[in-house]
DNA sequence: CGTACCGTTGAGGTGAGTCAAAGTAAGTGG
DNA sequence: CCACTTACTTTGACTCACCTCAACGGTACG
């Protein structure tokens, strides 16, 4: 292999421009489904309470979801037993389109984090709204061409980055989605729907390592949680770290 | 998360259907190259030396690459310095889809393993191609989504298999592509065009690690080395292996 | 005021990384 | 055809980050 520049690639560009392209197709398929009464009669609004399954590893994929509200997270199950998280995804999110395009069964199982309104496309639906809005077609193919590529998933699964650096990787990617908005300071506070086990699962490590972890951003003065809510003083310093240890 | 029952996934038929969907499409856009001269005129065909670089992670895309003959090894370099190979590509497979598609710049390089010949499809052609045959959105859509998902990549890249597991499965996996099909005996003789390194990158390991995981096998009776010549006595076993280790 | 789950901390073991050196194969040029 | 270079491969000794197992503290909720 010859020698080769890589630049630095943030976890967060990939992040938001995925949620960007699955935004606009929502905005596509509301306006599809207004525009119809046969679609609409298609499509089927569901609510899942926090920890019921949206749907389950290894089932036949029956058509695509278009999360309306709340957070789901995505998960495999691995021939040891082992759960391995790889995807958080929010409102305007789409889940489950890979083993339907793929025509697989699904490879991860989706659970609902917290209560959440999910639109149901059934399979005849997703063709004719393929057919109708042509558009579609290149919508999905950049939809699944940027989900989960290797640098997304290489910040947070590469166990040549130790585990507290992980860590740092996954607040940094999922801070766009959960910060409040309204900190009066410079403090960014993030409210996760996620456990320690869920953390663990997404970075590759058990939880009472996760809990070091966190132990030892506490004691470095980067990053302070409390139950589900992490508070960053300096967003910058915290992003500076994550580049520095990189580079050694 | 709740309980789940999860079946073996097995990775050659990922690998086999999708290679199926390539070699499909292969013959679909030779086809089309056929069909009109004004194709023709816009697809090239280079060739490439072992060890020359097809594409470089971070360049933009300008196409799709099908190729003809050889075999390509595609590769990510991360933050830290670590190269890690993900896929080893062959005749009548596609790379640089995922780029393209994506409009983003390549994840990773293509780097050729052995002289190859490759078919350069630039954007507009793709378009034209696309426009012209309508099913092969579909056939790009089901590409994607069944390329690099989560079952092929965990056998390989999931540390908590130990490295000889992760070794066997890339063999079993490669063996589709490489195994001699001229096998007097039970013998299975694959000759792969990867060296220990090319190995190491593949299964998230050092090359030192690599070999003394290879003396480990030798030391079974599983599977003998010689360069990069690989014996199989009895592939049944080395089945048997991986998925006995896999329900520990 | 239990029960159940989540989270933290400790002790101990180990797989794989790192560093260093020697061995082997494959070209290259005289 | 043989020195010579270069790249690939193997082996050993040492170290450490993380896993495992186990116990205990915290918090929510009926």
């Amino acid at each position: 292999m010859a020698e080769l520049n890589v630049n630095k690639i943030n976890g967060q560009t990939c992040c938001a421009s995925t949620s960007c392209t699955m935004a606009k197709f929502a905005r596509i398929a509301n306006f599809a489904l207004d525009d119809q009464m046969s679609y609409r009669c298609g499509c089927d609004f569901l609510s899942y309470d926090k920890g019921e399954n949206i749907f389950l590893q290894n089932s036949p994929p029956t058509g695509i979801y278009c999360l309306q509200s709340g957070h789901v997270m995505l998960w495999h199950r691995d021939e040891l037993g082992n759960d391995i998280g790889f995807r958080v995804a929010g409102a305007g999110d789409i889940v489950g389109h890979r083993a339907f395009f793929g025509e697989d069964p699904h490879a991860a199982s989706a659970a609902a984090l917290t209560n959440c309104v999910v639109c149901h496309l059934p399979k005849h639906m997703v063709t004719k709204l393929l057919e109708k809005y042509p558009i579609l077609n290149k919508l999905f193919l950049r939809l699944l061409a940027l989900d989960r590529g290797p640098p997304d998933s290489l910040l947070l699964r590469n166990t040549n980055l130790p585990v507290k650096m992980r860590l740092i990787n996954l607040l940094l990617i999922l801070k766009h989605s959960f910060a409040k908005k309204d900190c009066e300071d410079d403090t960014m506070v993030i409210v996760l729907p996620l456990y320690r086990k869920d953390i663990s699962t997404m970075i590759a490590a058990r939880h009472e390592t996760v809990a070091r972890a966190i132990k030892e951003l506490k004691d470095d003065g980067l990053v302070y949680f409390r139950g589900r809510t992490v508070m960053i003083p300096d967003i910058n310093r915290l992003t500076e770290v994550a580049l520095e240890d990189d580079e050694v």
